[in-house]
DNA sequence: AGCGGGACCTGTGGGC
DNA sequence: TGCCCACAGGTCCCGC
């Protein structure tokens, strides 16, 4: 499921593919995987790519015009939401779209060669965005998008967790941090030794610090293994994230905690399943 | 404010 | 082998 780890990881992966090509023409092939905010993707047409980023779980493209001439109404920045199963993915030439290829992009490259950039997605959850910063400004979601956990310091942190949630729903809260989702949740809490019941206001300062260095070193620890690939996630050259192998609680419930030996337990909290040791996280 | 549950999707896997 | 159904999960939306 791309979080923030997979979101990193693909835009790292598809830059070289894509960097300073220019868009020719768009296909969208499933009208709802367009955000209904976004402008058409036939004003993509003529703009180049020059960067790739990440913000949360959104992959960005940042765009510019070929030709330098600026354009207020021209959108600025092209975003990807995955999802759950959303994959991007460039290849040379004009390959044909597959069965859950739901949008792609015809590219010129500074060369003169074509590329297709495919955006697939079995599930049909993710979303393409084309918006100018005012656009993008619309957008409940992004506007309330809350900073980046990599880049927090524990009392900025502290702070947001002022709430009698449960500390798994805040942490999977994007305007919370930005880029956690429910296999990262689990992790950080198992790592930080903190039940995930617990209501986040509840938690001591030093506690919120054991959590945001734990996060921070389990998402640090993904990124460096490209991410976790369960089912389908790849990243944009095809190649599977490894950090699947490092899981500690996510996908074990019933299964002995490494820590304790003790097995672990699995519910449902916020409607998502759940897999914590009660003797270890307290 | 915050919670639960349904909707959106489709492939997988367990149970019978 | 085949059928059914629960499940996976990010976000939005509705009702309590």
């Amino acid at each position: 499921m791309p979080e923030l780890p997979e979101a990193e990881t693909v835009a790292r992966t598809i830059y070289p593919h894509i960097c300073n090509c220019v868009f020719t023409d768009s296909q969208l092939l499933r009208s709802a995987t367009l955000h209904p905010l976004s402008l058409p993707l036939s004003a993509l047409n003529n703009l180049v790519i020059r960067g790739t980023r990440r913000r949360g779980k959104l992959i960005i493209f940042d765009l510019g015009s070929a030709n330098n001439q600026s354009d207020a109404m021209s959108p600025s920045i092209l975003l990807f939401h995955l999802r759950m199963t959303g994959r991007l993915m460039a290849r040379n030439g004009a390959e044909d779209p597959i069965k859950h290829t739901r949008c792609y992009f015809n590219l010129r490259k500074p060369d003169g060669d074509a590329v297709r950039l495919f955006f697939n997605d079995t599930r049909a959850f993710g979303q393409i965005f084309a918006a100018t910063p005012h656009l993008l400004d619309s957008w409940d979601f992004w506007r309330n998008l809350g900073p980046e956990p990599l880049e927090i310091d524990t009392d900025t942190f502290a702070q947001r967790l002022n709430s009698n949630r449960a500390i798994k729903i805040a942490l999977m809260d994007q305007s919370v941090v930005a880029g956690i989702g429910n296999i990262y949740a689990d992790e950080s809490l198992f790592k930080s030794g903190i039940n995930p019941l617990r209501p986040a206001k509840s938690l001591s300062m030093e506690e919120v610090d054991t959590l945001l260095h734990s996060m921070q070193d389990v998402l640090r620890l993904s990124i460096s293994q490209c991410g976790s690939s369960i089912r389908d996630y790849v990243d944009a050259d095809g190649n599977a994230g490894s950090f699947q192998n490092s899981f500690t609680v996510y996908g074990r419930g019933g299964k002995n905690c490494y820590n304790c030996g003790q097995p672990l337990e699995k519910m449902k909290v916020g409607g998502r399943a759940t897999v914590f040791c009660k003797e270890c996280q307290k």
